[in-house]
DNA sequence: GAGAAAGTTTGCAGATTCGGCAAGCTTTGC
DNA sequence: GCAAAGCTTGCCGAATCTGCAAACTTTCTC
């Protein structure tokens, strides 16, 4: 959102924050979960192991917080949807947005593959799954907050935002999934309409 | 589900762990997630702090058991449904079943109270959404295996066992949600029939 | 039943992680 | 240009986690 809003300090700690992100997700990926240390991936990024601490709060936090920002960036294009929209058609256009949104890596070209990798590396890793659903809930609490303004409904006594962000989240996980294993890999979009479609139709029974 | 079955060795694990577990929760509730030292819980079960290590990989992972637990009875409560049940149907009565059964707590009389705190803590302390979100996933694997089994779909291809079980699993944590925080506490079953149905409604915009 | 086999519990030690604190730098604001 | 505010870092102690080997218990077999 604010690409460079709010003056150097501030990029610098995003610089830094995402430099200790990609570190994570690239040596993990390389060398599997246990055998990379909070000390490699710091030296990595060129902080110290402290600083790293100062960002985030485990090795699984580091390794998660890409997903954990594009997540949340399909809350954000949830808000930036126009008003008279259907919520579905919003919701549908939010999540592509979110998708294709910002894929930044280390390396310019080989950007799609590390994001790849580093996703199936969070989906498979049992010491990771925790860190990557609570990254989603985290998501989906926004997600909640804005279809709750969109609606008119109130988060925190209607059941129905927080059921459809829940969903949305759910439905999410599950394109998520389809897509990365899905061979030859379909295009996201198709995807994420099939199972959409199935949500507004009651998730009828397949035959 | 084996009660009694396969021994005296079974039964005591089973019982130690479920004693870690009530003591894990316990003194967090009563002291606080990081004023609880994994030395206090294995005392509080009457075990050496090694032999926590051997049940539990964390805190937090003794901590949310219980859940645990309870999240995959409701996927053993699906496989037993009658065959010839409707599918929502059968997933609504093992959601039920799956609520009211076991709660067993460290002692008798104030076994819900005891439970009712402990879910709270799991949902409102940061360090333990990884944990409850990662529990809840273990079982939503578990129920997606039992919905393709039941609807004659193949798990690792079709998308939808997976998302009816992810639907289910969110819905469910909506439906524990609000049904903790409403006040006075309405039945589980009212909510839970409310929120099923919107689902099998294709989730309407309320007005 | 007795004895062997298999599975559990425990203490110990080493590697890591985590977070407070205070000193040293850098950016911001006036 | 300077003071205030905010970051980074090293150091340190408290906790966690795991492999290993010894001491026990339960289960299995004859």
């Amino acid at each position: 959102m604010d690409t460079d809003r709010a003056g150097l300090r501030e990029r610098k700690k995003q610089e830094t924050r995402i430099a200790l992100s990609w570190a994570a997700i690239r040596l993990t990926v390389e060398h599997g979960f246990d055998r990379v240390r909070i000390e490699d991936i710091a030296a990595e990024a060129g902080v110290s192991t402290r600083t790293f601490s100062n960002y985030f709060g485990s090795k699984g936090e580091a390794i998660v917080a890409r997903h954990h920002d594009r997540a949340r960036a399909i809350a954000a294009a949830l808000r930036e949807r126009p008003d008279g929209e259907p919520i579905w058609a919003a919701i549908t256009h939010a999540a592509l947005e979110g998708f294709a949104l910002g894929r930044p890596a280390p390396n310019g070209q080989a950007a799609d593959q590390s994001w790849l990798e580093g996703l199936r590396l969070m989906v498979a890793e049992p010491a990771l799954q925790g860190e990557f659903q609570k990254a989603g809930a985290a998501a989906e609490a926004e997600f909640a907050a804005a279809i709750a303004e969109r609606t008119g409904t109130d988060v925190a006594q209607d059941v129905y935002p927080r059921l459809v962000a829940g969903v949305v989240g759910a439905a999410l996980n599950v394109v998520t999934q389809q897509w990365l294993i899905a061979e030859p890999r379909p295009p996201l979009e198709d995807v994420l309409r099939d199972v959409f479609g199935r949500l507004a139709a009651g998730l009828p029974e397949p035959r």
